[in-house]
RNA sequence: GCGACUGUAGCUCAGUUGGUUAGAGUGCCAGGUUGUGGCCCUGGAGGUCGUGGGUUCGAUCCCCAUCAGCCGCCCCA
């Protein structure tokens, strides 16, 4: 084999593999259209940002000390000498839009959403590779606690469309930066005296991310942690505020969740809401989709203080987790209508043919012919495979007479039309 | 970055305790059967057994390395 994809990339193919039902375009694209559907209905417009920004954007909006920007970005320097990156997650380069573009000039509240690639050099796993589509949305200019529970239910409405059931909604807060610093503080005099006990990451983590410890795997650490301190008692008390207004406006939606004080996210931009939706079906990549809110995130970029909320959902394992749950997809038909088969003088009976395929197709019929065989047993399996719903035979007789055999691949009615017919004969069966 | 496991036909997989010519099903091609098929029958093409090295009279099989996949950790979507 002289060329293969790169590492832990795939392809999407219009015939799926017959183990990975999740790689079919079909699939992908009724998914995509179910996701814009669901913006559509919550009033947020598409944005799209280049693959590319300066490197600086991401480890300043990131944090220069998360694995992401630290050991995990395509970065190079282009021919100009710009250090550029392949975008890694979606809101910094949707923030540095907005604020180029002074969209929040215009609009004081602000709701996009986007469909994009990321990149990330990682070791792949089931439901993760070093290319992988994000759906998301984001939104600017209010801190109202009713917007949080609109990204979230805008979210949970989109996998309730797809027939995700097992889903899962956890939330917490993690408050402002100056609160997590009383937090951080807490939560390592708690565990101090126990240090030694914890695992090697969570050692690491006591003094990288102590955040991060709660966030752990490991049994034997969350049992020692089982009583730290919770941020949610170290919450300023505007955010506890917006926490207890998020859950009433939640409920009130009728929106099952679980508090889980356990959860904090990768990023050092979030504030306040933090939320994760997991599913049950994905092994250890289990988080579906997740998102927080931002509202420092603007500032830091330069662009003045506009707070912000986003949601992000890996395309991958939603497909993977709707495979593993059995859903299958109304998928488009892209069976053709009509198949042309051609029998004796090719000379006298192809151009035929062809004209009659261009008319039809020109009526906005799908519809196709062999290019290969000859044989009629050939030319109809063709017609079979491809699901055709009605087979037009043309032979030299028919040719010379101006019609054209159409016949019903279901009923196997066959009757003799005008060649000139068919195309209006065929509409009638186009919508319908 | 760390640790398991797996790489045999387009696809799904057998198999070889190291032996001459590596199999099945399915798909593909041809014929049976130049114009009414989807079934069936017969035949065919398709493999450097992931790649490179080592051990051996002999390696697809054993050993080492490497590449890729997959799973767990890390991290995250």
């Amino acid at each position: 084999m002289k060329y293969t994809a790169p590492p832990y990339t795939y392809d999407v193919l219009p015939f799926p593999p017959v183990k990975e039902a999740w790689l079919h375009t079909a699939r992908w694209r009724y998914v995509e259209n179910v996701f814009r559907e669901v913006c559509r209905k919550y009033g947020y417009r598409e944005i799209r940002t280049p693959i590319l920004e300066q490197t600086e954007l991401f480890t300043r909006s990131i944090g220069e000390a998360t694995d992401i920007v630290s050991k995990e970005m395509f970065t190079f320097t282009d021919r100009g000498d710009r250090s550029l990156t392949l975008k890694p997650e979606g809101t910094a380069p949707v923030v540095r839009a907005c604020i180029e573009r002074k969209l929040f000039a215009e609009h004081p509240l602000l709701k996009l959403y986007y469909i994009g690639q990321n990149f990330r050099y990682e070791r792949g796993q089931r439901g993760r590779y070093r290319q992988h589509q994000q759906l998301g949305v984001e939104v600017f200019g209010a801190v109202d606690p009713a917007l949080d529970a609109e990204v979230i239910l805008l979210a949970m409405d989109f996998y309730r469309e797809l027939g995700v059931i097992d889903q899962e909604l956890h939330i917490n807060s993690v408050g402002t930066p100056e609160s997590r610093v009383t937090f951080k503080q807490a939560l390592k005099d708690y565990a101090r005296p126990f240090l030694a006990e914890l695992s090697g990451e969570g050692q690491g983590r006591f003094e990288m991310n102590p955040l991060r410890m709660l966030d752990t795997k490991n049994e034997n650490d969350l049992r020692l942690l089982a009583d730290a301190p919770r941020l949610v008692d170290f919450l300023d008390p505007e955010s506890a505020e917006h926490f207890e207004k998020l859950q009433s406006y939640l409920t009130s939606a009728g929106v099952p969740y679980v508090v889980d004080h356990r959860l904090v996210r990768g990023f050092d931009y979030y504030t306040k809401t933090a939320f994760e939706i997991v599913g049950n079906s994905l092994g250890s990549q289990n988080a579906l989709g997740g998102g927080g809110r931002y509202d420092g995130l603007v500032d830091e970029c330069g662009g003045g203080h506009v707070p912000g909320i986003g949601f992000g959902l890996g395309m991958e394992r939603c497909l993977i987790t709707l495979d593993a749950l059995g859903i299958d997809l109304p998928t488009a038909d892209e069976r053709p209508l009509a198949f042309i088969i051609t029998l004796g003088d090719e000379n006298l009976v192809r151009p035929i043919a062809v004209k009659l395929l261009t008319k039809l197709r020109a009526a906005g019929i799908s519809c196709d012919m062999d290019y290969k065989s000859r044989k009629f047993g050939h030319q109809a399996k063709r017609a079979d495979d491809l699901g055709a719903r009605f087979t037009l035979i043309l032979g030299d007789e028919e040719a010379q007479r101006g019609v054209i055999q159409l016949r019903d691949q279901s009923s196997k009615e066959q009757r003799e039309i005008a060649i000139d017919l068919a195309a209006a004969e065929l509409v009638l069966f186009s919508h319908g």
